[in-house]
DNA sequence: CAGCACAAAATTGTACACAATCTGACCCGG
DNA sequence: CCGGGTCAGATTGTGTACAATTTTGTGCTG
């Protein structure tokens, strides 16, 4: 009966099938993992709200959501802006990524499928003709995608969850106290990281992916607060 | 100028000085701590924007940020629940508790400021007293604080914030699966937990940490399912 | 010209009203 | 007697209007 309707609702909302606040928050979740929001910038509601085409209400809703995972912070009575992590906030991002990933590797590596594995071969090819071809947005979102994947294939949702804020929150870290422009991560890592997990090797993936989390680490510079607190320092240290 | 209607508003909300949102999503958790509000209850829109004197509008937000902690489930157009966790997410929140856990136990045993342990055990003491008055609720409360407690005395806000997530969802599974009536939490483990913290001795912390939720996650019957999905069974089995 | 006070504009917070959807009961035909 | 369909009631989803707060701009005063 109201299939038809239904279908016309769907294509009038465009990324269809799921709510629109949830389209909202992905949205602007996946701009910030690909460096297309800086850390700082103001999330007006009203901009939003005509970006997207719909009321204040929802992108309420789905700037809530991103302020929960730490991605954006709300700050009352003055607005959204996209997170600055700290220097202690980046630090922390990295050893709770540390002490959960790893682990998760073994487990990927233990128990991956075929259609497991068929995947992550998929998503670093992917990834690798994402950088080769310049798109560094692209590149950046299947890197830290790449490591969601692993957990899911672990299979305890809940640690998934917790390394998703995780890799999040580290996108934010890398555009804020990123060293060196070039080799944004090591694709030599993940594709040996992915050929342990192929081989069921659990002790070398979770070596693999701990030598990764350092090296990644590693090259951060955590020295100078870029982050300060206000938009001053921002404009003036030139973003 | 409009002091004395602030005044008023802040009396009217109860827990002042707090987002009213904020308050409601606190109110909210901290009842589900207590086992006031059983896993499945239907927690309507109106129903509580009556109760806590408020529009919709703010219910709907602090009902979002519990749903984000897994703390009620959201079903698009049939409302808010309290959630119900299955017997496979108690096992992983168990799993990732002891993987968190017995590590910020012993970072807290490392840093334990004097401050930090008189908090402790003030905190003990007033988990005792809650328990022999029989104030049961209160004790869950307290008891699950406590593991919060200590992590924040470790430092690392970000994991402190994932334990903060699974002691809630803890109290959920606790109210599902536990099995033993009596005996809520072993007053004597916490004991002697804090009194490792107190001796500033790691390893034993982390140990006993260790197998305090081990004890815990054995002294649950995760067989049978009680969480089906639907509100059907709850009628029946008669909760 | 600097500093402060006040006022206007812009933005967020909250309440309310309407639209969309789901639930349950009732009715009717098989 | 049972199953399907339709309609009414209730509840959630969204848009909009208004209130509160912050910010910015202006003008006065020392």
């Amino acid at each position: 009966m109201s299939d038809a309707d239904f279908e016309a609702v769907r294509k009038s909302t465009g990324t269809a099938l799921l709510p629109p606040d949830q389209a909202i928050s992905h949205s602007l979740s996946r701009a910030i993992h690909e460096h297309k929001l800086s850390p700082g910038i103001k999330l007006g509601e009203d901009e939003l709200a005509e970006v997207y085409g719909v009321s204040r209400t929802v992108v309420r809703t789905a700037l809530r959501t991103l302020a929960h995972d730490r991605l954006v912070e709300i700050k009352r009575n003055r607005g959204a802006f996209v997170a600055q992590p700290s220097p202690r906030d980046a630090q922390e991002v990295f050893e709770a990524r540390e002490l959960l990933e790893p682990r998760t590797a073994r487990e990927a590596a233990r128990r991956a499928s075929s259609a497991d594995i068929e995947k992550l071969l998929h998503h670093v090819a992917h990834e690798h003709e994402a950088s080769t071809e310049g798109d560094r947005g692209l590149a950046l979102y299947l890197s830290g995608q790449l490591h969601v994947e692993i957990a899911k294939i672990a299979g305890q949702q809940t640690i998934t969850g917790f390394i998703e804020t995780l890799i999040a929150r580290s996108s934010l870290v890398v555009a804020l106290y990123w060293r060196r422009e070039s080799a944004i991560c090591g694709h030599h890592d993940h594709e040996s990281l992915v050929r342990a997990i192929e081989g069921h090797r659990p002790e070398e993936a979770e070596a693999l992916m701990k030598s990764h989390l350092v090296d990644l680490h590693s090259a951060l510079d955590l020295s100078r607060p870029r982050a300060g607190s206000g938009t001053l320092k921002d404009l003036l240290t030139g973003v």
